[in-house]
DNA sequence: TATGAATGAGAATTCATTCAT
DNA sequence: GATGAATGAATTCTCATTCAT
């Protein structure tokens, strides 16, 4: 069978199973989230085999648009700083704007319901990030770190700082600056 | 006299506890844990009479196991960057070497089956980390961070570095000393 | 359409529990009761949330039974004599007729799983009775009793009288008849 | 083996299953039963081979507690109707006096714990109650009521005249003359 | 296809009883 | 005998998934 073609349902299971994951964790009951869609229990199960099949689902759609929120009008003309703070301001805006979807990602990654495989494919989503990446390095701004280190560094303080804006929204931009700070102090071959 | 109560037997649950959270996370069953220890279902629960209290006990052994490898033989009287780099290594080594501990302890972090009161009490058992902060600020040689963020930075890029060495071990050392060049660059004024 | 909720089966549990519980006592497994029903263990608490909502649901049952039992073709108009004896008779010959419901009935109310507020419900469904006993007392058909009296002698009597019917059904008549006699000799100014 | 000698340990189990099974429940927990007795959990079972033995010990016990109540300066010699007073008088003040023997005594009663036999056997305590009927009947006192009849009425109001000081003790002596009154107009031929 | 009732394999406990000390 | 830790069957309830309508 093909995927059943009604796609608004669909998102709204999505919808739903993001706000149920950041609030109760994977663990919460699929009729919790069939119940916050508005969709029967049953039905559920007609747009996704399994639980774990609509989590694989929910992380490659939350991966998505955060790469999508990250890469629109992306500088890529513009110098690796700027193409940086790019990068780090759209991923922290992103993630505090959208709390539940962070936090729904953040628990299905910490899960291991997701593949390997699945995981590697989101990846690509960030090629313009790992060419950055590899744009510093190769002009020697960046200082020489073990392979894959710098993503996960951004990675990292991203995170921190979003939890620091969680708990005090206010000093947002103080975070934000203070972040980006660090991200390029911890990077940077000179300051 | 009765049969004891053997420590033992409380110690080889919290073990196991360790393995089965680390492995499945927090939602694994007790029925793993008291078979992964050898010991029958209902034992379990003379020995911890909820999960719940369970996994208090191991949040707080674990969080004392830590402590103790970042505190013991610390060089109090060295200058902020050795004790700096001393808690670093001892966060990072510790939770490389024990790498289900350290992710047993992430799953019970990330949960909110702890009470905050018994959060705080054992971050009382970090007061020697907290001091070097303020040491490393009153001597001006760190940033000027929101309060509470270079604290995080440190947890953050640690677990980080922990989380890639996990992954190629063979190049530790490599990760260790780039993670806390990383560290010290985004934490420290001057480089 | 969805399978219809299928009120026989809710009564197939209500009358499975009568059984059980008039058998065994308040304490026995809903899973006997699930399996008396041929109903699945899981599918009774899609009807009864949990075991207390089964009991007071069944509570409720009961009483309205036996309300009905004593109510139907009230001879309202009729003397306070005749009626006390329609009550008693009711009452007792639905105990027999309906052993089960009676026990199921009886375990129920000496638990203390019914809350006061559903036993204060229920028994506005024996208002009729109460009248019978204003009228009895406002004729001076009554010794003078301390408030309540009566109508626990009511009970208490008739109680007895089935549970001597109960081992002894053939002289049915007889309790019954000698049953009414001794509840109005308790009860009357004169005989 | 004979039965352990050390008997004020049993009379403490014996008066600690008192207590529990008249707040509890027959279901109440052995371990709640032998802490109250101050025993360990398992000697309990030195005493009493099973739950079911204890409940059955626990039963005699208090049966020949209240026999011993009512017979103890039983007017032997005195008119049928002195007789039947002292009797419900007795009954009645013993189970408010000891309202937890009188619960707990209760609560085996209502269960099916208690073998016919054991019941038959305590039966015989109360000859001299027996005796007094069959007097009442020979007399020509008492009503013509199907064999058995009067000993349960005796019973069923006694009981009942005890719940009622249960919930009002300070109208004690009132409900105790009011219950006899209704017992006698119950029984008697002639007021 | 949509629905939601039905299912049964677990889940965390509890507790009478046993048994090592 | 006394103790209380150890046991595991039993209990109430949950939930992913199926299936009749």
């Amino acid at each position: 069978m093909s995927r059943p073609r009604n796609d608004s349902r669909r998102m709204a299971l999505l919808d739903a199973a993001t706000q149920v994951f950041a609030k109760h964790g994977l663990q919460a009951p699929t009729s919790l989230i069939s119940k916050t869609a508005r969709i029967s229990e049953g039905s559920l199960f007609t747009y996704f085999k399994t639980k774990e099949e609509l989590v694989t689902a929910l992380y490659l759609d939350l991966r998505v648009d955060l790469a999508s929120a990250i890469t629109s009008n992306f500088p890529r003309r513009s110098s690796v700083r700027v193409r940086f703070e790019h990068v780090f301001r759209r991923y922290v805006t992103w993630g505090v704007a959208y709390e539940l979807k962070r936090k729904a990602l953040r628990s299905i990654t910490l899960s291991n319901l997701v593949t390997p495989a699945v995981r590697a494919q989101s990846s690509e989503l960030f090629a313009e990030v790992d060419r950055l990446l590899a744009d510093a390095l190769q002009q020697r701004l960046m200082k020489d770190l073990p392979a894959g280190m710098s993503s996960q560094a951004l990675k990292a303080i991203a995170e921190m700082t979003m939890d620091l804006i969680d708990r005090d929204p206010e000093r947002g931009d103080e975070y934000l600056s203070a972040g980006f700070q660090m991200l390029w102090g911890a990077l940077a071959r000179k300051p």
